[in-house]
DNA sequence: AGTCTATAGATTGTTGACAATATGATCACT
DNA sequence: AGTGATCATATTGTCAACAATCTATAGACT
């Protein structure tokens, strides 16, 4: 094994994923004030890691906290949500372009194999939005790490999609479109395959900007609330 | 005052500002291992804010840790600073798109105002290369809150920036091109100033670009080493 | 002689108690 | 009666001792 699993998993690392997943799954409500003894009695744990976990968490935007008065799960408003697609838009666009010049072959592949695994999905799950879900955040997840560019990796995966995964459990049914993102994640790859990191970039680009708009008529509508 | 200031100061608070700086100017050497109570003394803490303030950064990517065995500054390659201006390319680019469909006629007024002051500065020091440094993140700064994308801003001060600004007062000369980056930043408030969104963003690009060759070029020339 | 193992030391992670601060309710005053 | 200040309570911030883990040194074995 060169990259060893987390050989020692403390408590406060324990703390911060229970936070976050508790923060993403809704589980805990933004705006809503919690209290530190809560907190612990509900996740078993002691109150040193739990701060720790806590400054990490304010760290990343996740929450805000006020000193001595205490600690809220941040809200985001619709605007602030779709300013999030667009620093997404710019950043994914440079990860794909670099993805093109730097993934490897067998990357590549690999990448394209997904998708394969993900058309079966949606044939199967027909209307399940969940394997989607989970399928876009995978192929994503792929080309951020592929660009091989750590602090944009680091940034993409760290800080702006578990903001955006936080609503997209909220508003859970995701896009409901797709058998077309998936079309799109295939124009993306090939071009990426075909080492065009321009083509690839415009593609990212317009991508995630149909998903924006998807979700902001979604909203003028009313079919969303946020 | 509309946004006061800090209400309480915590010691967490201070040890992460301490920390910051520290890292910033160098006085923490990337890649050497720093012992808690070690810091501690260092900088009249007690280990529970410490603690606490190392988290934060280890979040924010300025150190790395590893469970029982110690934290150590982050250090950069050569490449990963080309890739951290590669981000800010893109990032920054946005901003100025956005600030110039956002900022408030006051404001650009006050941007203006302050490349006026720069110019002096740059007159009077000559070759003083710190005034430019310090005006350059200035400008910079206005541009990234002017944007009025709150997680934008967030990403770009909070993060890149101290990376950044860590290898600037390293390689502490700074561009050593003062008066053409004035002119480029002219140009850019310029475009703001008449509200051309896409003229700000290429011009940024362009600009952030300059600064990145320059510093490629400098390695390149054993003038600079990281 | 080289390598592996075991132990000692030091360092980090965790815990529970203590101090400082904000919130909310009571009471006096206008 | 409504508003302001004061005080009690509860919550957060801080501290110092304890437990768990890693690193380095020394020894034994192949």
């Amino acid at each position: 094994m060169s990259e060893a699993a987390i050989q020692t998993y403390t408590r406060a690392d324990e703390a911060f994923d229970c936070l976050q997943t508790a923060i993403v799954k809704g589980d805990l409500v933004p705006g809503e004030k919690i209290g530190e003894v809560e907190l612990c009695s509900r996740f078993n744990l002691t109150r040193g890691p739990l701060r720790e976990a806590l400054g990490r968490l304010e760290s990343r935007g996740l929450l805000v906290r006020r000193p001595h008065a205490g600690v809220k799960v941040v809200s985001v408003s619709a605007e602030e949500l779709m300013e999030l697609y667009r620093i997404r838009e710019t950043m994914e666009g440079l990860a794909a372009r670099q993805a093109a010049e730097r993934m490897t072959d067998d990357e590549i592949a690999d990448l394209q194999a997904t998708l394969d695994s993900h058309e079966k999905m949606i044939e199967q799950a027909q209307g399940q939005a969940y394997y989607q879900a989970e399928g876009d955040y995978d192929f994503h997840h792929r080309i951020a790490t592929g660009s091989r560019n750590t602090k944009l990796a680091q940034m993409l995966l760290g800080d702006l999609y578990y903001m955006v995964r936080m609503y997209r459990y909220r508003l859970s049914t995701s896009s409901g479109r797709p058998h077309m993102a998936l079309e799109e994640h295939r124009r993306i790859a090939e071009a990426i395959a075909q080492r065009d990191g321009e083509l690839a970039e415009f593609l990212m680009k317009r991508h995630i900007n149909a998903a924006r708009k998807n979700i902001e008529t979604k909203i003028h509508n009313g079919t969303l609330s946020i």
